[in-house]
DNA sequence: ATAGGACTTCAACCACACTTGAAGTCAAGG
DNA sequence: CCTTGACTTCAAGTGTGGTTGAAGTCCTAT
């Protein structure tokens, strides 16, 4: 064991984590948090022979990472918010604060959309009228043989793109 | 035009769709048609020389697959699932219906863990719990320095796989 | 008859998020 | 000292969900 030579307390945890511990602590694959620090999602100091090292804040950054990942954000995107926190010392809890702010955003059109599609499910398929080709949620430019966009439109209400 | 052939009234639409006419109803490039055909998710009669041709059923089949990729289906689960319609005619409402079950299953499963993730971050960045190592919610193993598998808690409740 | 667009197949390519394998180094126990 | 396991880099591979391009065919209007 790599704590026996840090000569702390039995049982206490131990300041620098490894890349295992992390991955251990974390739940994410070693070679994972080697992609997110290529990626440069997360960093690492190195042990002279070239070992990483983690402070014990980097276990929440990587929750937060997990959690971004979750919530719908891509790992490009969630470099980009991670990049707000500073650099050089662990975040305090305003400044992960201020992170969280798009990120509820982000999962609040999630769940709107999950909302409509499920409005979706119940009014277009529970009806009758999904027999028929008439229904205007499901099928909104069918009967016309125009108007566009087909179904995108309880799926996204952005205009489409490209 | 390729209606002026068919001899329809002046509006109507084709009884046979092309790919392009599916892809300008549905919202879905000509590509990914051929790809979802590719995969099975749905079929095409073809003319004498090799184009093909759809019902007009197969514009709301192709919604139900947007719908079921949003809802978070993958194409060979929606696969799965539409290989319980039957072949050879459109689906009735009944047999959509019956489908629409394991998608509104799927739907509040995703709808619960985004709960979830917006209970958390509300619970442990909006608590001053972030800027310590206590935080049981964000930070379940970190503190004892042990308990396996991290902030996985509150992402998903299902036991770890792999 | 011919131009143009829409269609065909097939292979290759893309982005994303990783994983796997090879080849080698480092660290700690026995 | 030696074995073992955890670590290192780098390249290549995987799976999902497509797009793009080449080369050629079909169909409709003019």
């Amino acid at each position: 064991m790599r704590e026996t030579k840090e000569l702390l307390p039995a049982g206490a945890p131990p300041i620098w984590l490894t890349v295992g511990e992390l991955a251990a602590r974390s739940g994410v694959a070693t070679s994972a948090l080697r992609f997110y620090e290529e990626r440069r999602l997360i960093a690492s100091l190195r042990t002279p022979s070239g070992h990483r090292r983690y402070p014990r804040s980097m276990v929440r950054r990587v929750a937060f990472i997990l959690f971004a990942q979750r919530i719908g954000f891509t790992l490009a995107e969630i470099r980009v918010e991670l990049e707000k926190l500073p650099r050089g010392r662990a975040p305090d809890r305003d400044e992960w604060a201020r992170l969280s702010c798009a990120w509820t955003e982000r999962l609040e059109m999630r769940m709107a959309e999950l909302e409509r599609l499920k409005r979706g499910l119940t009014d277009c398929i529970g009806c009758g009228c999904l027999s028929l080709d008439r229904c205007a949620i499901l099928n909104p430019g069918d009967c016309a043989g125009s108007g566009g966009a087909g179904p995108r439109f309880w799926i996204e209400d952005r205009p489409p793109v490209r």
